[in-house]
DNA sequence: CTGAAAGCGCTTACAG
DNA sequence: CTGAAAGCGCTTACAG
């Protein structure tokens, strides 16, 4: 091979690695030729090429990203964080998250990005400087809302010019990429409506610092009105999980005496604990109550009966934060902020 | 800045970048002392540090981990590939999977590296050169033992000298993580006698390429006959959703006429199936027949009633997963092989 | 179509 | 304790 395994004084001791000049001695090319060659440069001759690819497939070549990152000044790669409630243990993250970054995962492969995720919640492990460390050409952030001082830093992040779109901040002044909670929550109401429910509640919150439950709640309102039903609120607890809060608001509901025949809930996770609470009480769904969520947990495609929910569409809303991250790498317009949603009919609303 | 914005006649074209250079000559010392001063070498005098920190911090700049990886030859990143079945959609991807990577990446997180996590299922997207292409030290490959051909490569890439670490393969020749399959499904089975239970039959697979389902199964094999009960093999039917494993083959022995009083599923996704079939068939749960799961899945926390488990510490998982590669990055010996399960006591068994 | 050479921005052995 | 300089392994403008 065409290098010698002790370089110049200067180099750091290290096992002896197959670079292109080693291919370029194989193929009786230049290195230059082999760079051009496996770039699929066109410029390139076919029978040079031929030649060149057999040779690093002979010697078992794989280009040093590192260094060809470090010429070219890009990387190829998409940063993902998801931003956990602090101290939370990984594996009770909501699992909308876990689907939302194998979205991003897939959405970033199929645009020829790779994917580099970090879990963060604390000051001390709070990390983003991806593209001055030019490990990422932008970030994606995704997580709970609840954690307001991750979101700051990553707010001020975004301030200083990098490249960042996100889903689930508090503020409306990142760039961000939602549901279309509006639609949804339509959605949701219409059906309730169409399946014969006229008194229907709401658990949600009109204080919360989660935008979409304030978009939910808001147009749960709105087509209340237009249908002239009586809107009925049933406020969540804070600092609750989710299942919780829903249990509460469920037998806070009971206890105020105000008749419901049907349960919108905010979230699924929301939606589950009432659905417990429900049974604990004896009532039947969907015969005497209706229920629907919002977010197409596979856990509500278990319970009994199931989970009738909106589904926002996972594989668009992953699209959708890739191509808007990399239009803005690319300094282009991109002007699609909202994920397509669906009603998924299950078995907690009547027939 | 000490740096002209058009360098020579061979670089490329770029935004300008602050970098060593820059620093240095803000701080007014050389460029090896503002790498050095960064990189915490104690032999920097207390003031220069500060100085060079504090020059660093007003000029924003980061260190281009490009280039110190291609200078070190170090990447402080692991690999982690989830492999899916042939085109599945992530968002269907078996939860546990995605509790196992979260605790990878935190695992990962603590020893100081970063994850670059890709989700590969066919041919045309498996890639794992990530050592040769100087991406990461080293390689954790999860998922579904299923797909064949994307664990053969795997296997091969292994048996090339890569530093590989698994959890989920088919076969035993890769380096292994696993649950501790025969403590959990004995603490299963004994909770279930425990409990009163005598008829146990078991919906498992004897020829699965999943090592875990029969590791669970020979464990129940075991422990039924210490106890000197009769086993029953339930076998599930080949290519279909779990979920739908488990209803089928509880309908089967219903049909079969064999009298049982409880049910130890191999999986979680089969139990939440078999609860479904038992609803279906009025058999009520706990009190006529008792239902335990394996693998700690969150949807088995709101079923009626709640899924009794055997879930796998997922946090020890990830750090013996990453503990493993790194000792076989440094060279090292690691023995731990087995995560920790601990017995999940929710309603599917009586109290 | 191909080659010689510069330079990306670091880290570190060497010299002082 | 600090500086000057080499070199990590690529890509690409320039020259032929």
């Amino acid at each position: 091979m065409g290098q010698e395994l002790i370089k110049g004084r200067n180099a750091p001791p290290r096992p002896y690695r197959v670079t292109s000049f080693d291919v370029a001695a194989e193929a009786g090319v230049s290195q230059s030729t082999v760079s051009r060659a496996l770039a699929g440069d066109p410029v390139v001759s076919e029978a040079t090429r031929l030649r060149v690819a057999e040779a690093a497939r002979k010697l078992n070549y794989h280009i040093d990203e590192n260094a060809a990152r470090l010429r070219t000044g890009r990387t190829g790669t998409l940063a993902v964080v998801l931003i956990c409630r602090p101290g939370e243990n990984r594996k009770d993250v909501n699992p909308f998250y876990f689907s939302l970054l194998g979205s991003i995962c897939a959405a970033a492969s199929n645009r020829g990005h790779e994917t580099l995720v970090s879990f963060q919640d604390t000051a001390e492990n709070l990390s983003g400087r991806y593209e001055e460390q030019r490990k990422a050409d932008g970030l994606i952030v995704i997580g709970t809302t609840e954690n307001r001082e991750a979101w700051a830093y990553f707010q001020e992040i975004a301030g200083s010019g990098a490249n960042v779109v996100c889903w689930g901040a508090p503020w409306d002044d990142l760039p961000w990429v939602r549901s279309d909670n509006e639609t949804g929550a339509r959605i949701a109401v219409e059906h309730l409506i169409a399946r014969g429910y006229r008194r229907i509640a709401c658990i949600a919150s009109e204080t919360s610092p989660q935008r979409q439950f304030k978009e939910r709640y808001d147009a749960y309102l709105a087509c209340m009105a237009e249908a002239g039903l009586e809107p009925h609120l049933v406020p969540i607890e804070k600092g609750l999980p989710r299942d919780e809060q829903g249990r509460r608001a469920t037998r806070a509901l009971i206890t105020s005496g105000w008749e419901f025949d049907a349960i919108f809930a905010v979230c699924d996770e929301i939606a589950l604990g009432v659905l417990e609470a429900l049974h604990e009480a004896d009532i039947d769904v969907p015969d005497k109550v209706g229920l629907v969520g919002f977010d197409g947990l596979r856990a509500g495609a278990h319970v009994t009966p199931a989970l009738t929910t909106i589904e926002p569409d996972f594989q668009a809303a992953g699209s959708i934060l890739v191509n808007k991250l990399l239009a803005m790498v690319a300094g282009e317009e991109y002007e699609i902020l909202r994920a397509p949603v669906r009603l998924l009919e299950r078995g907690s609303t009547r027939k």
